[in-house]
Formats: C-alpha cells, structure tokens, sequence
DNA sequence: GTCTATACAACGATAGAC
DNA sequence: GTCTATCGTTGTATAGAC
C-alpha cells in the first residue's frame, strides 16, 4: 500500500480559493472559483462518500467517484479531509454509529442485558456493512495516527464512557477500553482476518458467547 | 511508461570490480556468485526483516534496506521467501511465537489457568517487540488477503486448535477462533489504536481482567 | 562436470519533486 | 505536466559447493 502524505489541512474554516478543475463541458459545466455560499462542500463530500465506500469497499472506491456524486472537484477532498483516508475516517465512523443513536438503543433497557444489546448492535450493523467499511476502518488506524485519534476520541468518549458510567462502577476509564477491546477483536476477526466459523456465524450465537464478557467489562468483577 | 534511463553509457556487462580475483587486490565488493560456505544468508535476512519490520511497519520497511542489513543482495528475499509478503510471515509470525515453544509453555499447568497463562504469555511477548511487529501484521493482514491466510493457519491450526482441544469440550472451531478475537482485540488496542489507559496497564492488571474471558471461551458456557 | 546460491541489471509501477 | 528516484520483482550470468 501506499503511504500518501497527508498535510492535514483538515478543518479549516474558511475555503482557500481552490480553482475547481474546468469542467469538460460547454455549457453546464461547473464555474471556477468559490462556489455560492451556502453549498456545504463538506457535508457533501460525507454523504457521497458513505454512498460510494459501502458500495465498492475502500479499495474501489476511487476519490473522483465520490466528489463527482457530491457535484464537486476531487481536490476539494485533499483540502477538507486530507485525502482518501481522512475522508474515510470520518464518513465511516458518523455513518453506522452515529452516536446519540446509538446509545438511545444501548442504554434503553436493563443494564444486565447491556452486553447482549451491545454485541447485537455493533455486529448488526457492521453486517449491513458487509464488512468492507470495518477492513478499510482497520486500515486507516494502521496507517495514519490520526486516525487512531478520530477512533478513540468516537468509540470511548462517545459511547463506551457513557455506557460505562451509566452503570455506576469504578475503574470506568479501563472498563471501557477492555469492551472496546473485545468489540474491535470482534470485528477484526469476523471482518478481517476472517476466520472461521466465527466469520459465518449467527449473530445471535456470538451474542451468547460475547455477551457475557462484555457484561463482565462494564459491571462485573475484573481484578 | 518510461524506460528509465541508465546514467552509464556504457552498457557493459562484464565491468569494474568483478572480473578480477588474482590481480586487482582489494575484494570489498561482493563478488558475484555463491558465498562460501556457513553463511546463513536466510537466517540473516528473517532477522534483518525483524529489526526493520518492527521499526517501520510492513509497508515502510523495503525490501532492499532489509537486504541491505542483512548484507546480501535484495533479490534474496524472493529466492528464499517468495517475495515480501513470505519474508514478513516468517519473520513476524515465527519467530515470537515459536509455536512449539509456546504450546509447551501454555499447556504445562492446569488447565484452570490456562486463560491466565496464555493472556500473559502473549502480552509479555507482544511488549518485548515493542508493539511495532503488532502494528505491521495488523497492517498486512489488512492490506493483503494472503497474509490474512498465514495469520489464520498459524493462530487457529497452529496455536488455540490445539489448545482448545486439549481441554476436551466441544465447538472447539468456534472457541479457538472466540479466543482468537479477544486476544487480537487486545492487541489492537494497546499497540495500534493506543486507547488508554489499557495501552499502559500492568500486564498483571490485564491478566486478572481478561484471563477469566479466555478461560470461559475455552472450556466454559458460550452458548 | 552439475547444481544452485548468489549478485547485478533491468523492468513496470508509482509517488514526489520540479 | 514532466522528470526522477525508488519501490518490489524478475531474468540471467557466474562463483563456488558438490
């Protein structure tokens, strides 16, 4: 694989004047220069990008494709997002887990069905994904530290945190990386490695297997 | 597209240093052609590639510098290992994890504590490399499906398969691959993605937390 | 002599510099 | 865009073990 570099102009506020590439066309091409107010390039470039990475995976998915489903130029990628990866990063992790939604679900309910719930959900909806988002997921903590930020920021301050607290235990911070832990294990071997049979498995039977553990790292006994 | 252009125009293949033994004195350049005998050209490539692999990942390390170390020309890797990918499988994967070595330490005791035994023996081994070698077998596996086809022999046939099954209980496919999951999550999250404070536990204070996850996948209720 | 481990040259691809 | 350095890989001639 590539290691691209990333300046990371990330989130900047105002546009830098990025000439968009003229257009093929006559007419109804796009304009150089800034595009009218009110058009969230950003927001935009998200949205495609959702579309077009759970539909070919990271590898097939290509730059052009998304900014062309956002009606902007491929550069504009570069300069909000950094490149491929950082708009992966953030189209991926708002799109299945999209945070107050998902702790709506977790935390509506008995708190010793937490695990049960948990496992149900990640594994659920990283299914609908087929998998491919949670590869390129993996992939893009490997590859830029950054990431990694984006990742721990999102998956303990955001959810697991409190999910945790809500239980009234100690050692909250280290509970809630331990079920990070065995969830992203999870992942990596059902998405990733692929082995077998956990790969294939029910949902439902990996929820009786992991449930308990899970349940264990949020109020049980761990040291 | 293009043919690179060589700088000398001269195109000889005989020249410089290699024609002669007996007259020109100093030999300091390889010469071509086989070495004398007793020098392990493979072993030194496996422990050049440890080195470099751990330092840079798997896509920062080349080969050329691996071979460069090791003291023998880069064309070696492919002769001895396939290519990149080989060399990485055998240096990341084999070496750590002697898995004779590592079965007979894990399987000398009660099986009660087997989780404990195989949580800490991991993580002892996974600290002494640094995290680095973790970070780049994440990586490849990620990056290339062959090198996901290693991993899984090797975790699953080589190491928890037979684990599993020396504790006598059924759904041992399902268990090892369970076990598999909690420990590669493990992983993921102390040397990849760094989520704190797990990243910086004890390992004792990971041992009594996830041993008893471990253990029930072993020969425990999973479902 | 045969066989093979070895080093060198070169290729196509690609990322970055200019 | 063009050029260049460098990547992983392949082809091949040769030195040394057998």
């Amino acid at each position: 694989m590539n290691s691209r570099r990333v300046e990371s102009p990330a989130a900047e506020v105002h546009d830098g004047t990025v000439t968009t590439d003229s257009a093929q066309g006559p007419p109804p091409g796009k304009r150089r220069g800034r595009r009218p107010a009110g058009q969230d390039t950003r927001t935009a470039l998200v949205e495609a990008a959702r579309t077009v990475f759970g539909e070919s995976g990271y590898e097939g998915a290509t730059v052009r494709t998304i900014a062309a489903r956002a009606g902007v130029d491929a550069a504009m990628v570069n300069h909000w997002f950094g490149g491929k990866e950082g708009l992966f990063a953030e189209a991926v992790l708002e799109l299945p887990f999209e945070p107050s939604e998902v702790l709506k679900i977790l935390l509506d309910g008995s708190i010793d069905e937490l695990g049960e719930r948990i496992v149900r959900t990640f594994l659920t909806r990283w299914d609908m994904t087929g998998g491919g988002l949670f590869q390129a997921l993996i992939r893009s903590i490997t590859a830029h530290e950054q990431a990694g930020q984006v990742l721990r920021d999102f998956f303990l301050n955001q959810l697991f945190q409190r999910i945790v607290d809500s239980a009234g235990v100690e050692n909250t911070d280290l509970r809630a990386t331990l079920c990070a832990s065995q969830l992203m294990g999870l992942g990596m071997t059902r998405y990733v490695a692929k082995f077998e049979p956990l790969a294939s498995a029910d949902v439902e039977t990996l929820v009786k297997a992991v449930a308990p553990t899970i349940q264990r790292y949020i109020n049980g006994d761990i040291g």
